[in-house]
RNA sequence: GCGGGUGUAGCUCAACGGUAGAGCGGUAGCCUUCCAAGCUACUUACGAGGGUUCGACUCCCUUCACCCGCUCCA
């Protein structure tokens, strides 16, 4: 059954799951604040992601459809860090600068980088444009003229060139223009000022030079602790490092609730191997990180794994693919974007040693300034890796699965949310709310209730409550009639309720309740909290 | 970023240029022996700022937020 947003928006209000950022002073828009039931389903997400993927792995045995064994290690950085780690990584020209997008080629140029040539055939005038400069530039816009034109070599000479290669920001009109990776007019937009990373002052003074940034993707943090985790932990490659935590994109439109936030937590890995291994171990990724989603409850008609068209690659790609989620708020036959788990090569630790690459045919080279030098340098520090058993020195190649901690919580609660009906006390049907979460996801994982306030019930229960509470999140409720009670737990997604009831008193026995089946059975008081935690654990 | 729509109690919804009301919920008490029962009492709101007016939740302007469509989405 699909979700209506609105009514998984006003639950979340209502029991304390989500709310909006500042809300009594209008709200902010891209920020969210979780209350105390979500703080605790955000965590449980979490702790899954950092238990399966970290403490739990065993570096000793062959994971199911891995190349080899291999280690794992957690990290966790600061989200402010050294601009010159935004500029290696190209997120400073990326994020900085007046942006066209190619609506045809997908891509997307910095404003001042693209040139051109003004051509006049068969009456038509157009801007042939390059993102290349120099010689190559005026070659690229010659058989791309030629091309558009469908002239052949011999009638080069009906192309009417107007003046020598301009930059694009003198065409005032896009309608005219032939963009880089383009076949037809016009698919140029508007140019944009791109500020995604927030900017902040490091420094009481605060001069240009302060200028930091709050971190736009928490991998960055990895690959220049990669010489550091190496040295301190004995790790070798192939292996893993970890991290979650909050990073920060100033995003033009945010919206569909927490899906796209301006801050947002990640839960990434950057898994290191030898090249010559690292297509099986993207293989790999990918298809453990699927699972992983559908172990955790999300329905497999509702869940994919999306491998990325070769065009829709990023320029240091080999290969990419999304796990992706139909989100309610999407059109039927949409999906939106969980986790990417991209192949990126050497690319992020050559771009802290050598400075910031670009693609070069096929080839990825720094990229150079106007007087020759890098445009923006690395650190200049060998992150290469010296495999002492093949004695083999290389850089490590790198699988790259990112996850969206707020967008993974956010497809629990949408898949969890359920409806149906349940007989009330004179046996009618009504309908009932619930929140079918995993329970390991589970805000609480067992509600306490006397079946009444008397006789005794409750110091039983409150008993039986002290007992479980170490050990796991429970709720204790007395008031009122037990079946709204349970409606209550249903909503916000509690697996189990235990009832102490008259046969309680002579017995020991209590009522075990599911959530999802409303099947009852009887346990011994004593044997709850066994009971429960093998029941919690599958 | 553009266009359209919506903002009244925790939620769903009324009303009116002149004292803002209901249902559900919540709290407390009574009562209740397994799926939102009943009774009593209490609780809480006109998104924000400005203007018009004797008086604005209502009319006007600005702004903020949310929803829908387009655009965009490392």
């Amino acid at each position: 059954m699909a979700v209506q947003m609105d009514q998984l928006v006003a639950l979340c209000k209502r029991r304390g799951f989500l709310f909006q950022s500042s809300e009594i002073y209008g709200g902010l828009q891209g920020f969210w604040d979780y209350g105390p039931l979500g703080v605790e389903l955000k965590r449980n997400v979490r702790e899954a992601w950092w238990r399966d993927m970290v403490t739990s792995h065993n570096e000793l045995e062959i994971d199911n459809g891995a190349p080899a064994t291999y280690e794992m290690a957690g990290i966790d950085c600061s989200i402010i860090m050294h601009s010159q780690v935004w500029k290696s990584s190209g997120h400073y020209d990326l994020f900085h600068d007046y942006m066209v997008d190619c609506r045809e080629s997908k891509r997307r140029y910095r404003y001042d980088q693209v040139c051109g040539r003004w051509v006049t055939c068969k009456g038509q005038r157009i801007f042939v444009a390059s993102d290349v400069s120099g010689d190559e530039a005026i070659e690229l816009t010659q058989h791309k003229a030629m091309k558009f034109f469908n002239l052949r070599g011999k009638d080069a000479d009906q192309l009417a060139w107007d003046g020598t290669l301009i930059s694009l920001t003198n065409v005032p009109n896009f309608g005219e223009v032939l963009g880089p990776d383009a076949k037809t007019l016009g698919t140029l937009t508007e140019p944009r000022e791109f500020n995604l990373m927030f900017k902040t002052i490091a420094g009481a003074l605060g001069g240009e030079e302060d200028t930091v940034f709050l971190r736009p993707e928490t991998a960055q943090g990895i690959f220049v602790n990669f010489k550091n985790v190496c040295d301190s932990t004995r790790v070798r490659v192939p292996f893993g490092i970890a991290q979650m935590g909050k990073s920060f994109r100033n995003e033009i439109t945010p919206r569909n609730f927490t899906f796209r936030s301006r801050e947002f937590e990640q839960m990434e890995i950057e898994f290191f191997c030898h090249p010559a291994s690292s297509p099986q171990w993207y293989k790999y990724w990918r298809d453990r990180r699927y699972q992983w989603y559908l172990s955790l409850g999300l329905a497999g008609e509702r869940l994919r794994l999306r491998d990325h068209e070769k065009e829709e690659l990023s320029h240091y790609s080999v290969g990419t693919a999304d796990i992706e989620y139909a989100f309610p708020f999407l059109a039927p036959g949409e999906f939106g974007e969980l986790e990417g788990v991209a192949h990126r090569g050497d690319f992020d630790l050559r771009s802290h040693i050598e400075g910031k690459l670009v693609r070069k045919g096929d080839e990825l080279v720094v990229e150079l300034d106007a007087e020759g030098k890098p445009r923006h340098r690395g650190s200049g520090k060998d992150l290469s890796y010296f495999d002492e058993l093949t004695k083999e020195r290389f850089v490590p190649h790198v699988i790259e699965p990112s996850a969206g901690a707020d967008r993974a919580t956010l497809a629990f609660l949408c898949e969890a949310y359920n409806e149906d009906e349940a007989p009330d006390e004179n046996g009618k049907p009504t309908k009932r709310v619930f929140l079918k979460l995993h329970p390991r996801l589970a805000p609480i994982k067992v509600a306490v209730f006397p079946l009444v306030k008397k006789d005794g019930m409750p110091e039983v229960a409150r008993e039986i409550y002290k007992t479980l509470k170490p050990h796991m999140t429970v709720f204790y409720d007395e008031k009122g009639a037990v079946g709204r009670r349970y409606r209550r737990q249903d909503e916000v997604g509690t697996p189990f309720c235990i009832t102490v009831d008259s046969q309680t008193l002579e017995d020991g026995t209590v009522t075990v309740r599911d959530r999802d089946s409303l099947a009852q059975w009887r346990v011994h008081k004593d044997e709850c909290l066994g009971d429960l935690r093998s029941r919690l654990s599958t």
